[in-house]
DNA sequence: CCACCGGAAGTTGACGCCTT
DNA sequence: AAGGCGTCAACTTCCGGTGG
């Protein structure tokens, strides 16, 4: 059995005691220099043979077809078999002294069935030439024949040669029983040289591979996997999460398999990316989703959380996070996730900082903040908590002036004095400004209270505590500036201060000056007098004027009692004066830039602002008091400004209600004092009216 | 038996295209 | 962008054939 026809041939020359096959071939004809050349094969077939001879060396005789030998119906490529040296197993030859065309299988190395190495030489390593006719023996005489036992190598790469030739009997073997030998013989060769190695990049060479890669593909393909899967945890881990084709080394560089090995390819193919998809991810393996990937790409990554990579590496990298070959296993995605959840949003730190979202950005920016970007689906910061906590425990302890004076958050603080927000929080945290105080119940920036000194460009004022200025006395008082000198001089208003250009009065005195007068012209309406007969209406009421002798004195100015009297006036209740108070009190913090008379009247009063270039009026109707607003045309440069900045007038003053009044092209607006909400929103209103005006420059 | 030749297979670096 | 796959080109190696 598996006698080709070429050795049988030579059998036949050697028992007719001739020395040379090829001699002998040469003298019938066949002029072939090899042995495998059909010439000699065919001559054997047409030989008078029995049948079973016949189909015996038929079936044993290579045949070409093609690229392809084919032995026994099992195709070989043409490299696979090589009879220049003749091989051999004495054991067999110790059975039947014929050759046996397994052994021109250049990788058929191991006997079987008897477990020996085949062998090519005899003597002193001389090689057996095809034209030796012999079997049993070489040239010099030396025996080839032994009695050997017989073993079981049905572990053997060999044995399963046999087996598919159709020698010897063994077990399936799923991964090969289905492909064509010399397919086979290459897959056990690229794998066996395979788990031989560790991880290189380029082939290795070796010496015989088959043996190892046929033990690697015997099995199952679940077995196969888990064989690759142990050897990428010993050889490859370094290389494991950059893609299969590193992870594996040469064998898949460039898809090379894929293409040389072709559908015999496609189970390694699967079982690697099985073993490697328990360890790695691939980015690529669309037929295997239903795998559980150990590890996604920064992009899938970016996906999953909703982030944008590229931008949020800033973060990973600081928490130690960042995978230094981009890849990411489960673990390492869920304390990425838990680490940015950790974060606080732009609104969830402005409720930490007590400032508005805005600002958050601001202070990431200027380095007050630990603040990502990319860690959101949008453009904004998410900011770490202990910064956060940080800058909110330093604001809370900001050292604190004490400073006596309007106090102001520091966003008021920062539109009174016209500066941006974010430049008052810069100077606040560089220490270039103090806070006045700070608010145990308030948070953050909000909690800061800034002394404000009034706004240079409204009132200029160097009068200190309980001195009072001319002007502001004249405007107290509601005399004509021409008379508060001449008082002053007269010594019913006390100068307690002179400087090189200015005088200060004293608080004190003004107070009650005013407590005991009041200036006549008020009263108009009541004297149904003209502005020239004040002094004649006043005589026929028989009122005093007091002050008359003195020089330069111009206003006529009569004890309030006695003048109200006089016209038969009620004074204004006590409770509602006690409102006004009130309403003082409130507009000295939220609007100090207005003059609020100090005695309320029923009939109206003005109250102008510091710049003068806005009036509202103040009033006791009944138990109530009115604050009004007029807008008039003829108060040309406010009303000039007033079209232009409707919108902005009616935004910043929603409680005076303004309404149009065509016929007398005016716009009315009042508000009644009726309890401390309404006077707080009233003073704010007045107050950010005034800024307005400010800050759109008019003065 | 040997030097040389040519074909086939095998190696290797490089590149491009495609999908996700 | 990362990764998978296919291809190219240049080169080496192996092997048998060829002619001397």
């Amino acid at each position: 059995m598996g006698e080709p026809g070429y050795t049988y041939f030579g059998r036949l020359v050697g028992e007719e005691g001739l020395a040379s096959v090829r001699a002998y071939a040469n003298s019938i004809g066949v002029t072939t220099t090899s042995i495998l050349s059909p010439e000699i094969s065919d001559k054997v077939i047409n030989l008078p043979l029995s049948p079973a001879s016949k189909e015996s060396l038929e079936r044993w005789t290579p045949r070409r077809i093609g690229r392809f030998f084919v032995i026994s119906g099992e195709k070989f490529r043409i490299g696979q078999i090589s009879a220049v040296h003749r091989r051999f197993c004495r054991g067999c030859l110790g059975e039947m002294k014929s050759h046996r065309v397994w052994w021109d299988i250049v990788p058929f190395r191991i006997c079987p069935i008897h477990g020996c190495p085949l062998e090519e030489t005899f003597g002193e390593g001389r090689h057996l030439k095809w034209t030796w006719p012999h079997y049993g023996h070489a040239p010099d005489g030396e025996s080839l024949i032994a009695k050997l036992p017989i073993v079981d190598g049905s572990d053997l790469f060999e044995h399963y040669l046999l087996q598919r030739l159709g020698c010897v009997s063994g077990r399936p073997r799923p991964l090969l029983d289905d492909i064509d030998l010399y397919q086979v013989i290459e897959l056990c060769g690229l794998v066996g040289r395979f788990f031989l190695h560790p991880w290189q990049e380029n082939a290795p060479q070796c010496e015989h591979p088959y043996q190892r890669g046929f033990e690697a593909l015997r099995g199952t393909h679940q077995e196969l996997v888990s064989l690759f899967e142990s050897w990428l945890v010993e050889n490859a881990a370094d290389a494991l999460k950059s893609g299969i084709e590193n992870g594996f080394g040469w064998i898949r560089r460039g898809g090379r398999g894929v293409n040389l090995l072709q559908k015999s390819w496609k189970r390694i193919d699967l079982a690697q990316k099985e073993a490697f998809a328990r360890h790695a991810r691939v980015t690529q393996f669309r037929e295997l989703r239903g795998f559980d990937f150990k590890f996604i790409t920064s992009q899938a990554l970016q996906k999953e959380l909703r982030i944008q990579y590229k931008l949020a590496r800033v973060f990973l990298r600081k928490r130690g996070l960042e995978s230094p070959d981009l890849k990411y296993s489960r673990d390492d995605v869920e304390k990425i996730r838990s680490a940015i959840d950790a974060l606080l949003t732009h609104k969830e730190c402005a409720a930490v900082l007590g400032c508005s979202k805005k600002m958050i950005r601001f202070l990431v920016t200027s380095g007050y903040l630990e603040g990502y970007l990319g860690l959101t689906a949008t453009s904004e910061f998410k900011i770490d908590p202990d910064s956060a906590r940080a800058l909110a425990e330093k604001i809370a302890t900001l050292p604190v002036s004490r400073k006596k004076g309007t106090r102001l958050t520091i966003w008021n603080y920062a539109r009174w004095n016209d500066i941006t927000p974010r430049k008052v929080v810069k100077m606040v945290l560089s220490g270039a400004l103090q806070p006045a105080a700070i608010r145990k119940d308030r948070i953050g920036f909000n909690a800061l209270r800034m002394a404000n000194d009034p706004p240079a460009a409204a009132v200029r004022s160097t009068a200190r505590e309980g001195e009072v200025t001319f002007g502001r006395a004249k405007a107290l008082l509601g005399l004509r500036h021409q008379s508060i000198a001449p008082l002053a001089r007269a010594g019913v208003l006390k100068i307690v201060r002179t400087t090189s250009s200015l005088s200060f009065l004293s608080e004190n005195s003004v107070k009650a000056f005013l407590a005991r007068y009041v200036e006549a012209s008020k009263y108009r309406k009541e004297l149904r007098a003209d502005r020239n007969d004040i002094a004649d209406a006043l005589a026929k009421l028989d009122v005093p004027r007091h002050f008359t002798d003195i020089d330069g004195m111009h206003d006529h100015v009569v004890e309030r009692t006695v003048l109200l009297k006089a016209l038969g006036i009620e004074e204004v209740s006590t409770a509602v004066q006690a409102t006004w108070q009130t309403f003082s009190s409130i507009a000295a913090e939220h609007c100090p830039a207005f003059l609020l008379p100090a005695i309320l009247t029923r009939s109206e009063q003005t109250i102008f602002n510091s710049t003068r270039v806005t009036r509202f009026t103040a009033a006791a109707v009944g138990n109530r008091i009115v604050i009004r607003k007029k807008f008039n045309p003829r108060a040309a440069r406010e009303w000039r400004w007033f079209e232009e900045h409707k919108a902005e007038v009616y935004r910043v003053m929603p409680t005076f209600r303004f309404q149009e009044v065509p016929p007398r092209d005016l716009v009315l607006g009042a508000c009644f004092l009726d309890d401390k909400e309404t006077m707080t929103k009233l003073a704010k209103e007045l107050g950010e009216y005034h800024w307005l005006l400010l800050k759109k420059e008019i003065r």
